[in-house]
RNA sequence: GGCAGUGUAGCUCAGCCUGGUAGAGCAAGGGACUCAUAAGCCUUGGGUCGGGGGUUCAAAUCCCUCCACUGCCA
């Protein structure tokens, strides 16, 4: 069987969750769910980073420790996941004796090889901030912004991972191997930054001006800084999550594009290598959500709480608004109509209404159960290769990482469905007992497309899927594709169907006025 | 400034790699039907495929150039 190891970024713990960070672990769930649907043994990761500055900073403001506040920010982003069915394997907080023990052990064992180094950092330093500057920050004028108050050069020891050493051999493999990251023209943007030398990296600084960090042990007077803690979650959780170098394996990393360059797409690599670790199977980039096509943030009052939409809208309409709107890899913009006009049209009434109908009609002319269809006549067989077609297209389209288009093949086969019913008109047959056999052909075609694509959809709508496929008379539990998959379901006549109730009840707003 | 991405119907996008004189969905108009969440189905309108140039019998699709927006690196 093969072997998935699926990892999400972990969020900073310094503030409450946002959309960026519930589409990433949506995206990741849902990539999970759909490689366990092929039969892939997966084990999806996602966590929390919990150290550094600001978390140091915003803790002290809120009259916390440290500890206290990510314990308390924690609360916010599981409570999150667990509302839109995000279900990790493992969740890793940076703070967890499993991590620190292992940061501990990488750092011990760079520092004998000597890829770790003791240097001096010199800088801009802000008293205010409590934080290095860099040139980025700096005024074109030469000066520094009013909020960082009085800068200061200063000279400080620290430790350094020898970069340098890795440049050529990475830049070689992604020159060899554009595909490590998708979409392609990412690595482009790798492979820029690469040109020229790159510097050591600082790994560390003194405990006196953070404290909120994980000793090097080798240095009882310094704490790890950012790269050697937060990318090393990979490693801690991977295997049994338990922290042992020697159960890392491959992983694909779903990350946003704001960390590509360069901790993931130079930092993350070399460390792999200088440790003699196998280099991740892919990097899976994203775009960012923005709204009216400008950035969300704070500043701007620009911004959007997933969880209000997940309770206002479903948990499930809020993921298939996101995975199905989003091309993956560019930005795309956020607008809550469409979000609504989504649910409704394309949710609701098209796969919603389908089950609703069929399966009303199985209850009135066929007491419940699904009937017996006979040899499949001409318009049956162009249904059943019109769904079965898309089916295959949405599959090729979800290996891809399409899943925007993959969702619209899928749809293919849902308006298939309502098609087919309107060219059948089976509330006519019913009033013909000649056209018998052709009604039951008809019930039991539709009930197959629904069983059909409830099934693949479960890695988008879990919980929605899994309550139709009941009503369908099935367990509700998506198990792997049978090894002959996409075949049309055999073995249904006869299943007594389950009570059936609309999937996606329209909101109150969305309700027609009676008068 | 260098590199990259995007620019196609009012809106969201597919098509571009592997040229053959434009597609889907939404929104809007019309129709037949009535099983169903007044849903679904059928149908109509509408586009200088960012501008310009080139290659070709033929370009949204290949090449050059310019413009706009976005990103990465300076």
């Amino acid at each position: 069987m093969e072997r998935l190891f699926l990892t999400t970024a972990i969020d900073y713990a310094n503030a409450r969750p946002h959309l960026g960070h519930a589409y990433e672990k949506v995206l990741t769930d849902a990539l999970a769910r759909f490689a366990r649907r092929r039969g892939e043994d997966v084990r999806f990761l996602s966590g929390l980073d919990e150290h550094g500055q600001k978390v140091q900073q915003s803790a002290g403001k809120a009259g916390k420790s440290p500890q206290e506040f990510v314990d308390d920010i924690s609360v916010h982003f599981l409570g999150l996941w667990r509302d839109l069915r995000v279900e990790p394997d493992d969740y890793l907080r940076t703070t967890e004796v499993r991590h620190k023990k292992l940061v501990q052990e990488v750092l011990s064992l760079l520092y004998e090889k000597g890829d770790i180094i003791r240097g001096t950092f010199q800088g801009f330093y802000s008293v205010r901030a409590e934080q290095f500057l860099t040139e980025k920050e700096r005024l074109p004028d030469g000066s520094w912004p009013e909020i960082y108050g009085e800068v200061v050069e200063l000279t400080e020891e620290n430790y350094f991972f020898k970069l340098s050493k890795y440049q050529d051999w990475l830049r070689e493999l992604l020159q060899k191997q554009p595909s490590l990251i998708f979409p392609e023209f990412r690595s482009k943007e790798v492979l820029g930054a690469l040109e020229k030398p790159l510097p050591d990296l600082c790994i560390s600084r003194p405990k006196a001006r953070l404290a909120w960090g994980i000793p090097l042990p080798f240095d009882e007077t310094q704490v790890t800084y950012v790269w050697f803690d937060a990318l090393l979650n990979y490693v801690t959780g991977a295997g049994s999550g338990q922290g042992r170098i020697g159960e890392w394996s491959p992983a694909v990393h779903v990350i946003g594009k704001d960390i590509l360059v360069p901790a993931h797409g130079i930092y993350w690599p070399c460390m792999l290598k200088a440790l003699g670790l196998p280099l991740f199977k892919k990097l899976l980039v994203h775009g960012f959500w923005t709204r009216k096509s400008e950035k969300l943030s704070k500043s701007t009052g620009n911004i959007v709480d997933p969880r209000e939409l997940a309770e206002k809208y479903g948990a499930d309409s809020f993921r298939y608004y996101v995975l199905r709107e989003m091309a993956l890899g560019h930005d795309a913009d956020f607008d809550e109509e469409s979000l609504a006009a989504r649910r409704k049209g394309e949710l609701a009434h098209e796969l919603g209404n389908l089950l609703q109908r069929a399966g009303s009609m199985i209850g009135r002319y066929r007491d419940g159960k699904i009937p017996a269809a006979a040899q499949p006549d001409a318009m049956s067989e162009a249904f059943r290769a019109t769904v079965l077609g898309a089916l295959k297209k949405w599959d090729e389209l979800m290996q891809k990482y399409q899943i925007h288009l993959a969702l619209g093949e899928l749809w293919k086969g849902v308006q298939a469905g309502n098609q087919m019913i309107e060219a059948r008109a089976p509330w006519k047959l019913a009033k013909d007992p000649a056209k018998s056999a052709e009604l039951d052909a008809t019930l039991a075609d539709a009930m197959a497309v629904l069983e059909l694509v409830l099934e693949e959809v479960e890695c988008v709508i879990p919980r929605t899927a899994s309550a139709g496929l009941i009503q369908l008379g099935l367990p509700g539990k998506v198990t792997r594709r049978p090894a002959d998959w996409p075949q049309w379901p055999a073995h249904q006549a006869g299943r007594v169907l389950g009570s059936i109730e609309p999937l996606f009840p329209l909101l109150e707003d969305e309700k027609p006025k009676s008068s």
